[in-house]
DNA sequence: CTCTCCCT
C-alpha cells in the first residue's frame, strides 16, 4: 500500500534527522496535517528506537482508537500487530506491537509501574496544546525519566497552536512547523447593537450569513442554557429551509449523531454547539462558523474546597480552532461576536492551574520526587488542600507521606474519592462498588423527568432495571440505553478488577448507596436543619439546601455528591441518603462534645451551651450554666456581632486607626501592623482579649484602655514614621494647623479656607509624596468652594472665576490678582494693616 | 434547578 500524501509527509525526513542527534522535540502542526497518525509510522524502524516501542498519548478514547485503526489500515495489517491502543478496560496489544496509542490515565499509571519505562524508546505526546492535567504530569514524569534513568529516551510534543515556543524553551528542544490542509477562511467580526444580549446578536448574524453563504452553520456557545435560549429564538428567522439542532456532552450518543448527520435535502443546517464541536466531535459539511467566544471552564477553590463553572473569554488559539472548522471541506467564514480590539489570551489556561488536585497530589507522592520539571507547577494553594483531602481518605499519612492503601487506590485507578470509598467498602458489597463507580464517572442515564431527580439512587436502580430486562423503560425508568450499556461496559470492568464474577441486582437496603459513598465524601455530608425541611447544613460548615421539587424530602442525613455552588448556600445537585450509624462506627473521632459561649444581643448577656457535634454539624444542644471563665470569649463574640463600631473609641485613637491603615496601604515597605476592621475583629483574644480581663459587661471597658489597646500594637519607630508621613494635621501657610481626615482607600482631605493657602503653589503631599491630599477650599465663611488635588491648575484656571463671584460677597476679606504672593490669613484681614 | 470537556 502506497502511502498516501499529507503535509506534513515531507517534513518526516527532517524529523528523522533532528531526532537522531536530539532526544526532544516539538512538533507544531494544525489539525489536518497528518501528525497524528504519520509521525508514529515514520519514526517506527528508527535505529534510535533501538527495537524498543513508541506510545503516543492521545487525550480522548475514540481518538486513540481511530489513530490506531487508520495506522493499522495503511500498514495493511489488523489492529494488534505493529500498532495496537490501550485505553481504560480496553487492550489492544500484542507481543509484535511498536506503536502503542494510549490514553491519558493510561499512560500514567505506566510510568508509575516501571519508572525506567523498559521497552519504551520514545513517548509522543499529541494534542498537547490541549494542556489537559494528564498530559502536563505525563510529560513531567517523562522529563524527570529522561534526566535521570533513560538519556535515550525520546519526547516528541506535538501542538496545533502557535504556543510552540513557549514549550520549546521548555523542553529545550528544536521545533518544526507544519503547515495544515484546509481552506481559506474569511474572518468577520460584525459588532453587536447597543442592547443587544449574546443570543440576539448571534441570531441577527445567522440571518446575516445564511445570506451571504453557502451551506451548513456552526454557531459556538457556551453551554445548554444559551443553546437553549438561542434554539428558541431561531424561529424568529421565519424560513422553513432551516434545521437547527442542538449539540453538547450531555446528549445521548443518538442525539449526537442526529446532529452530526448532513441535513436533508434542500434544508440547510444549523448547528449550536459547546466545546464538543472544538476538538471532540467533526462535522461534515460546515461553511458558516458563528463564535460568541465564550466557553465554560472549572475553577476549583482550595479555600472552599469547591469547584465552579465560571463563564470565560475563549483564548486565541481556540478562536482560531473554532473558525477552522468552517474550512475544512471548501472555502469559508467565520463571524467573531466579539470586537476586533479585543485581545484574547494566546491560549487556555492549563487545567493544572485551575482544577482540584487531589488525584495528582497522590501520583506525585507515589512518584516520590518532590520536584519535577513542570511546563507550569501546580498552585500552592490547590496541592496543600488536596493533600489534606488525601490525609482525611487515608491515602497519606501525617507526614504526607502514601500509605499503603494510597497505593492500592492508584492500583485501582479511580479518583482518590472514588477509590477510597471502594477500598473500605465490605466485600458483600463490591458488585454494587463496581456500579457506583461506573455511574458516579458517567453523566446521568436518566432522560425526561427523573433526569433533574437529585437522588443519586435513581440512577443505581436505573441500571439494576435495564441490567434484569435488558429494557430501558423497565420499571417507570426513562433512560437512554446507549448510556446504560456504556455504563455497564465500565461496571463490568470494575468488577473484574474487584475480581467479581456476578453483577449487583438491586440494593441491599435503602441507605446502602449512602453508606458507601460516605466515605467518598466525608467532608460533604450533611444534616438536615431544624425548622426548615430543604435546609441542611454540611460537615464543614456550609450550608446547602435541596431543591423544591427534591425527591429526597424528609432525610435527616444525606452525603451530598454533586453541588452547585452559590453566594449564600449551594444547591444540591445530587445525594443520597445514609445511616448515621456508620458515621459512629467509622469515623467516631469527628464526634465531639464543645461547650460554645456566645453572646445573646437579644438579652445582653452571655450563654453557654453544650454541643455535641459531627464536624461543624450541631446533633444536640443543651444550655448550661454561664461561669467566670466564659465572660471573655463571650464579650468577644459580642464585639464580633456588633462590630468595631460597636467599641468606645476616643476620637483620638479613631483617628489614629484610620491613619495607621492609610499609611500601611500607602507605604507596605514599612510592615506596618495591619489595623483594618476585619483583621482586629480576627485577632481580638490577642489585642483586645487581655483588657477585658475580669470584665462581664462590654460597657466596662473605657475609652482609655481601649486607646492603650490601639496603642500597643505598633512601637515607637512606628508610631514616629507615622506621625512623619501621615500627620494628623497640616500646618498651612497661615500658620495654622488643619486637621487632616483620613479615610482608608482615599487620600486624606483637607478643609481649609482659601485665603489661608496664599502664597502655597502646589499641593500637600503626604506618605513621602506619594499621595497628594484632597483639599476641601472654604470660603470665608467655610462654605464648600472647591474640591481638588490640583492646587496649582486651581490657582492658574479656576481662582479669577472664584475671586469675581465671591469678591462682592465677602469685601472685608482679601482677594488678590496674585494669590501666589499674597499674604496668607485666616481672619477678614491681612496681618500688619 | 438547570453544569464545559475529558480520563486511570
Amino acid at each position: 500500500m502506497i502511502a498516501p500524501m499529507f503535509p506534513i509527509t515531507p517534513l518526516l525526513p527532517e524529523l528523522q534527522t533532528v531526532l537522531a542527534s536530539k532526544s526532544r522535540l516539538v512538533l507544531e502542526a494544525p489539525p489536518g496535517a497528518g501528525k497524528t497518525t504519520q509521525v508514529p509510522l515514520a519514526l517506527r524502524d528508527a535505529p534510535w528506537l533501538d527495537g524498543k516501542k513508541i506510545v503516543m498519548l492521545e487525550p480522548r478514547r475514540i481518538a486513540a482508537r481511530a489513530a490506531a485503526q487508520f495506522m493499522a489500515q495503511q500498514l495493511g495489517e489488523p489492529i494488534g500487530q505493529t500498532v495496537g491502543y490501550r485505553i481504560r478496560f480496553e487492550s489492544k496489544v500484542g507481543a509484535a506491537t511498536r506503536i502503542e496509542v494510549v490514553t491519558e490515565g493510561i499512560l500514567t499509571r505506566l510510568i508509575q509501574a516501571d519508572p525506567e519505562l523498559t521497552g519504551i524508546g520514545a513517548i509522543l505526546f499529541d494534542e498537547f496544546h490541549e494542556r489537559h492535567l494528564a498530559g502536563d504530569l505525563g510529560a513531567a514524569l517523562a522529563l524527570d525519566i529522561q534526566h535521570t534513568l533513560r538519556p535515550d529516551l525520546r519526547i516528541v510534543v506535538m501542538s496545533a497552536t502557535l504556543d510552540g515556543e513557549r514549550i520549546a524553551q521548555w523542553l529545550d528542544a528544536p521545533r518544526i512547523s507544519s503547515p495544515g490542509r484546509s481552506f481559506p477562511v474569511r474572518i468577520e467580526y460584525p459588532p453587536a447593537r447597543t442592547q443587544e444580549s449574546t443570543e440576539q446578536h448571534l441570531v441577527r448574524v445567522t440571518r446575516q450569513a445564511l445570506e451571504e453563504n453557502e451551506g451548513d452553520i456552526l454557531a459556538f456557545l457556551p453551554g445548554r442554557r444559551e443553546i437553549a435560549r438561542v434554539q428558541g429564538m431561531m424561529h424568529a428567522l421565519q424560513r422553513d429551509d432551516l434545521e437547527v439542532v442542538a449539540l453538547h456532552g450531555e446528549l445521548s450518543l443518538a442525539e449526537q449523531q442526529l446532529a452530526l448527520a448532513a441535513a436533508e435535502g434542500g434544508m440547510r443546517r444549523i448547528v449550536l454547539a459547546t466545546n464538543v464541536a472544538e476538538s471532540s466531535v467533526t462535522l461534515p459539511g460546515i461553511r458558516v462558523v458563528i463564535d460568541a467566544g465564550l466557553a465554560r471552564e472549572p475553577r476549583f477553590d482550595p479555600n472552599s474546597g469547591f469547584t465552579r463553572l465560571e463563564t470565560l473569554s475563549i483564548s486565541q488559539a481556540s478562536a482560531d480552532q473554532r473558525a477552522g472548522r468552517a474550512g475544512r471541506v471548501a472555502e469559508g467564514a467565520a463571524y467573531r461576536l466579539w470586537p476586533q480590539s479585543r485581545r484574547l489570551d494566546a491560549s487556555r489556561t492549563a487545567e493544572i492551574m485551575q482544577v482540584e488536585l487531589s488525584g495528582l497530589a497522590l501520583e506525585l507522592a507515589a512518584w516520590g520526587s518532590a520536584e519535577l520539571p513542570w511546563l507550569d507547577p501546580p498552585p500552592a494553594g490547590a496541592l496543600a488542600q488536596a493533600r489534606e483531602l488525601l490525609i482525611r481518605l487515608g491515602a497519606l499519612d501525617a507526614q504526607q507521606r502514601i500509605t499503603a492503601l494510597g497505593r492500592r487506590m492508584l492500583e485501582l485507578g479511580a479518583t482518590p474519592r472514588l477509590a477510597a470509598a471502594a477500598l473500605r467498602a465490605p466485600e458483600a458489597l463490591h458488585a454494587l462498588v463496581a456500579d457506583l463507580l461506573a455511574l458516579m464517572d458517567a453523566r446521568s442515564p436518566l432522560r425526561g423527568e427523573q433526569a433533574r431527580s437529585d437522588d443519586f439512587r435513581t440512577r443505581v436502580s436505573a441500571l439494576h432495571a435495564w441490567r434484569d430486562r435488558r429494557s430501558a423503560t423497565g420499571s417507570g425508568h426513562a433512560a437512554d440505553a446507549g448510556a446504560l450499556a456504556a455504563i455497564e461496559q465500565a461496571s463490568k470492568g470494575w468488577r473484574q478488577r474487584l475480581n467479581l464474577r456476578s453483577a449487583a441486582s438491586g440494593m441491599p437496603h435503602s441507605h446502602a448507596v449512602g453508606d458507601l459513598l460516605l466515605h467518598a465524601f466525608p467532608d460533604r455530608i450533611a444534616r438536615q436543619d431544624e425548622g426548615n425541611p430543604l435546609r441542611y447544613t454540611l460537615a464543614n460548615g456550609r450550608g446547602a439546601r435541596l431543591h423544591e421539587q427534591t425527591a429526597l424530602l424528609g432525610e435527616p442525613w444525606l452525603v451530598v455528591l454533586d453541588l452547585r455552588h452559590e453566594a449564600r448556600d449551594s444547591l444540591v445537585l445530587s445525594a443520597a441518603p445514609l445511616d448515621p450509624r456508620v458515621l459512629e462506627q467509622d469515623y467516631p473521632e469527628q464526634f465531639r462534645r464543645v461547650r460554645n459561649v456566645r453572646w445573646s444581643e437579644g438579652r445582653a448577656a452571655v450563654e453557654a451551651f453544650e454541643e455535641h457535634r459531627f464536624g461543624a454539624i450541631v446533633l444536640e444542644r443543651r444550655s448550661v450554666p454561664v461561669q467566670a471563665e466564659d465572660a471573655v470569649p463571650a464579650l468577644l463574640a459580642a464585639i464580633r456581632q456588633r462590630g468595631l463600631d460597636g467599641l468606645p473609641w476616643s476620637e483620638a485613637a479613631r483617628r489614629l486607626r484610620l491613619r495607621m491603615q492609610s499609611l500601611r496601604e500607602w507605604m507596605p515597605e514599612l510592615g506596618l501592623p495591619d489595623v483594618s476592621e476585619a483583621h482586629l475583629l480576627a485577632t481580638l483574644e490577642d489585642w483586645l482579649g487581655p483588657y477585658l480581663q475580669n470584665k462581664r459587661k462590654l460597657d466596662a471597658l473605657s475609652e482609655d484602655e481601649l486607646s492603650q489597646a490601639l496603642a500597643a500594637l505598633f512601637d515607637y519607630e512606628q508610631r514616629k514614621q507615622l506621625d512623619a508621613q501621615a500627620p494628623d494635621s497640616l500646618t498651612v501657610p497661615s500658620g495654622q494647623a488643619r486637621r487632616l481626615e483620613y479615610s482608608p482607600g482615599e487620600p486624606p482631605v483637607l478643609a481649609v479656607k482659601l485665603q489661608e493657602l496664599f502664597g502655597l503653589a502646589d499641593t500637600p503631599r503626604v506618605a513621602g509624596g506619594r499621595v497628594p491630599v484632597t483639599l476641601h477650599l472654604l470660603s470665608p465663611a467655610g462654605r464648600p468652594i472647591q474640591v481638588t488635588q490640583d492646587l496649582h491648575g486651581f490657582w492658574e484656571r479656576t481662582y479669577p472665576e472664584v475671586k469675581k463671584e465671591l469678591k462682592g460677597r465677602y469685601p472685608k476679606h482679601p482677594w488678590p490678582e496674585d494669590p501666589w504672593t499674597a499674604t496668607p490669613t485666616h481672619r477678614a484681614k491681612p496681618r500688619g494693616t
